[in-house]
RNA sequence: GGGCCCCUAGCUCAAUUGGCAGAGCAGGAGACUUUUAAUCUCUUGGUUGUGGGUUCGAGUCCCACGGGGCCCA
């Protein structure tokens, strides 16, 4: 880790952060590749077989920020992202049809879309997150596996992974020494052999006996378009490779040569796919840089069969989500980037995912910690104003507000705090109009509701869905009777002169002082005049009326807000006694 | 059996190829005719899980241990 001096001073004026790093690395790998004026290709990819949740994000985004740092440095760079939707649909999720078990074993791509809006199960999964990659400003180049194997574009690969079979099993059988898990009770051992059916190492399962065993070739049958097959011989020469169909019995022969019924095994197809796309650069979740899992094998591979080298890796943790438990069950799953863009803006959650480095885990709270983020948010944001400040923190939000092609990513024009907007939104009916006249009463000038977008929509869902009703502030439907039929003569005294003095059109300040007001008037002063320690207490007992009456609380929000939010009508017909 | 991550203020967490341990909240003091779920100012708070090692210098790197979590086989 030597450097020279000169490089300490360029470190220093110029901040970096993991993307630098990750980013010479990758160019790095380009030229040892031998490939100087080649497209630098950074490579995702991702299994459309369910929602595409928080933590598969970090797939796209990870080398979305890695190729767009390569971009920023001026060199030619692709986001090549691969959908492997040629993958076999391994089970029928809760809430979907159970018939649908009758596709398992076809590729996700054949399998009907069971809501009935997309062309099959891997697009229904797809369509979404295309659209929240768009928000969010990545733009790649995407490659469904199902056109590339079936364009028979892998042919030649294929043949020569068949025809080295040998060798791969060779590599593989290496990584599968281990000694085999052992449960410590009936309990564990179930939970254990339901993990192992449902692992990816299920690719690795028997595709036959002898020399056809860890075939790494798997058909989809051709009578019924699934990989329930056994194949039961295979002829070098005439590269016939025959099969059985356990499922519907057929007996069939696919020619790898001029047919494309079939893939290769994950474990192999992964290092395939870095020697034909060329791959310098691909991230993985960390559990596939284990040892003997997909990278480690797929590194070996890659070089003994295909000649080329692995691409330079980044393992990344997983993402947790918090503050969303009544969600999970109505909604049935794990939440998505586009249940994540309802309430942050797209800059926030870009800049969750590039300000802690891909091997930390991190959590995306949907709860109170929102509020905070957004705090957070709008901290840096003023910091970053200030070049002379520009650390690696100004970086990560550099990073999360722009990209090279999108530009600028869509920010309110004027900046209202997000707790602002949300506690607002929360008295008021949800009318976006009327939050916009009170955040201008409170300081925040504006002159329409759009300047307040994207933020105000997403304070408004994050209220209405996040938070807990008993964080909220319930205005009363109808007035307390019972209450309004006990006043003390004290209390009495303090609505009428309250409801004698409102006016019809509320504004913020004249207000504030009537409110504050009306216990010195009761006790003969006037309203402008000092408090005074009576009149101090006076008023903490005419704020809990006022709370009592109109929200049925003790406490609440500052009432000359809340009177503002309710219009003067509705505080009249809640604070009028019978 | 193996690998990875985490342990830092009362709480939630920062500290990005080793360079003065920092925020927010909570707590305390104060300001504003204003005491509320507003705003602002100041402020208390630490043996960085434990024990070793490397280094001019360690929250950061190495070894061991304890605790929590994730993953692979």
């Amino acid at each position: 880790m030597a450097r020279g001096s000169d490089q300490v001073r360029s470190d220093q004026e110029s901040p970096h952060d993991w993307v630098t790093r990750a980013a010479d690395d990758a160019i790095r790998h380009a030229e040892q590749s031998g490939a100087g004026d080649r497209v630098i290709t950074c490579a995702s990819g991702a299994s459309p077989s369910g929602p595409v949740h928080l933590g598969n994000l970090r797939e796209f985004l990870t080398v979305h920020f890695v190729a767009e740092e390569i971009r920023r440095r001026g060199i030619p760079v692709r986001h090549l992202h691969s959908w492997d939707d040629y993958d076999r649909f391994r089970k029928v999720p809760a809430g979907v049809d159970p018939s649908w078990a009758e596709h398992i074993g076809r590729p996700l791509s054949a399998v009907p879309d069971p809501w009935g809006c997309h062309s099959s199960w891997a697009e229904h999964f797809k369509a979404p997150l295309q659209a929240a990659l768009r928000e969010l400003g990545v733009e790649m180049e995407e490659v469904s596996q199902t056109v590339e194997y079936q364009s028979g574009a892998y042919r030649d690969q294929i043949l020569t992974a068949v025809q080295r079979r040998a060798d791969i099993e060779r590599v593989m059988s290496r990584y599968r020494t281990k000694a085999a898990p052992v449960a410590a009770n009936d309990e564990e051992a179930e939970q254990l052999a339901e993990t192992l059916a449902d692992s990816v190492a299920n690719d690795d399962r028997d595709a036959g006996d002898g020399d056809l065993a860890r075939f790494p070739f798997k058909p989809y049958c051709r009578n019924c378009g699934r990989d329930t097959t056994t194949i039961t011989a295979y002829d070098d020469d005439s590269t016939d490779l025959a099969y059985t169909c356990s499922v519907c019995d057929f007996h069939g022969v696919t020619n790898l040569s001029t047919q494309h019924e079939g893939k290769l095994v994950w474990k192999v197809d992964w290092p395939m796919r870095w020697a034909v796309e060329g791959v310098d650069f691909e991230p993985g979740g960390v559990d596939h840089a284990s040892p003997g899992s997909s990278y480690t094998v797929g590194k070996e591979l890659v070089q003994d069969i295909y000649g080329g080298r692995a691409p330079s890796f980044v393992g990344y943790s997983f993402v947790g989500v918090a503050g969303m438990a009544k969600m999970s069950s109505s909604r049935g799953g794990v939440p998505t980037a586009a249940d994540a863009l309802k309430i942050l803006e797209a800059p926030i959650l870009r800049w969750l995912y590039v300000r802690r480095q891909p091997k930390q885990a991190f959590t995306i709270d949907f709860g109170p910690e929102v509020v905070r983020l957004y705090d957070e948010w709008d901290s840096l944001g003023r910091k970053a104003a200030d070049p002379a400040r520009r650390d690696a923190q100004v970086l990560a939000h550099e990073r999360a507000s722009a990209t090279a092609r999108a530009g600028t990513l869509p920010v309110p024009r004027v900046v209202v705090p997000f707790r602002v907007l949300s506690s607002i939104a929360d008295v008021t009916a949800g009318s976006a109009d009327q939050i916009s006249r009170l955040v201008s009463n409170l300081g925040h000038p504006h002159d329409s509701v759009d300047d307040l977008e994207p933020r105000l929509g997403k304070a408004m869902t994050w209220t209405a869905e996040f938070v807990p009703p008993e964080d909220r502030t319930t205005v009363r439907s109808s007035a307390d009777t019972d209450r309004l039929a006990a006043l003390s003569e004290d209390e009495e005294l303090w609505l009428a002169q309250l409801l004698d003095r409102m006016p019809d059109e509320l504004s913020l300040e004249p207000l504030t002082s009537l409110i504050y007001g009306v216990p010195k008037l009761a006790r003969g002063m006037g309203i402008d005049d000092p408090p005074t320690d009576q009149v101090k207490a006076d008023q903490k007992d005419f704020f809990r009326l006022l709370y009592q009456l109109l929200v049925g609380a003790d406490r609440g929000p500052r009432l000359p807000t809340l009177f503002m939010a309710l219009g003067a009508d509705r505080v009249r017909s809640l604070l009028t006694p019978p």
